[in-house]
DNA sequence: TATTGTTATACTCTATAACTATA
DNA sequence: TATAGTTATAGAGTATAACAATA
């Protein structure tokens, strides 16, 4: 007995109703499709979301402290240093010990790193441009609006 | 030295204007936010996001085959196996053998199984309600579409 | 005493390969 | 041969504890 009767597109084989109905279901499956398709532009370049994420704000905030830049990222300080391990070894990032506090280090891109996130931010931005292809620029105020007036509800819930 | 005059509210410390560029990374983060709610939201009923996205697809596709179920929520047919064995181990759903095929199990909510999904069912309303507050019917309905339409323009572009 | 960065580790989520029992 | 479910396992991503060097 077969009962591939249930075939749907997009990945789903059933339209789950109950599931849809929360607005939290569809973020995240968004959210996964936009990493899946992102990870893999970045694979191109031998970078992760979270590497990319790293040269990114390395050369915005070229100087500051490695802590500094999980803060950022919003990541635990031992996980930032497995990452700046593999961007100095990729010869990507700078480390410096700073004068002033010679426990710290500050971090900034080599002329190889900012190459390699030239040619990697092209290819994300192409990626969001496919991915967000129909969407207006005013849908994409508002749209934003709203996904910035989510987190804020998180975060004031946290206070 | 302090350097904290990067203090800023939500978790970030500075605005990363690079990273801020791209709607995806805003995407990401909403979803995170959701995720680490509901996952509080859910531990008081010993669920997590997939065991209680099962009991809520189980109680509606009552009876179909767990392989099904796995292609409704969208994972791997290994995970699949430990999730419907811990449900089990709960005795929150039944799974008996199919008489059409002695390969296949069929699964369905037991009466406590129901049970918990429907308190869990109203603390995750609550949750909803709370990081959604704010957001009118057709904002939600709008932010809606637009969410279908990049998973629409995601799996178009994997045919 | 507190902080920067490191190491080790552990836990969750997810994916694949290989197996068994049926079909 | 192919499919349903299982087991084992491996890879990300993420979080915490404990440590050395420095403040």
């Amino acid at each position: 007995m077969n009962e591939n009767f249930l075939k749907f597109p997009h990945g789903t084989s059933l339209k789950a109703a109950r599931l849809d109905q929360f607005l939290g279901y569809h973020i995240r499956r968004t959210s996964k499709a936009i990493q899946a398709d992102l990870s893999k532009t970045l694979m191109e370049f031998d970078l992760r979301m979270i590497t990319f994420s790293a040269l990114l704000v390395i050369e915005e905030f070229s100087g500051l402290r490695q802590s500094q830049f999980a803060e950022i990222l919003e990541i635990e300080r031992p996980n930032m240093a497995v990452i700046v391990d593999e961007l100095e070894n990729k010869n990507w990032i700078n480390k410096e010990k700073t004068p002033s506090d010679k426990r710290a280090y500050a971090l900034s891109l080599t002329p190889e790193g900012r190459a390699v996130l030239q040619e990697a931010s092209k290819a994300v931005e192409a990626h969001e441009a496919r991915l967000f292809r129909g969407i207006s620029p005013e849908d994409s105020t508002h749209f934003r609006s709203i996904l910035e007036l989510i987190t804020t509800n998180y975060y004031e819930g946290k206070l």
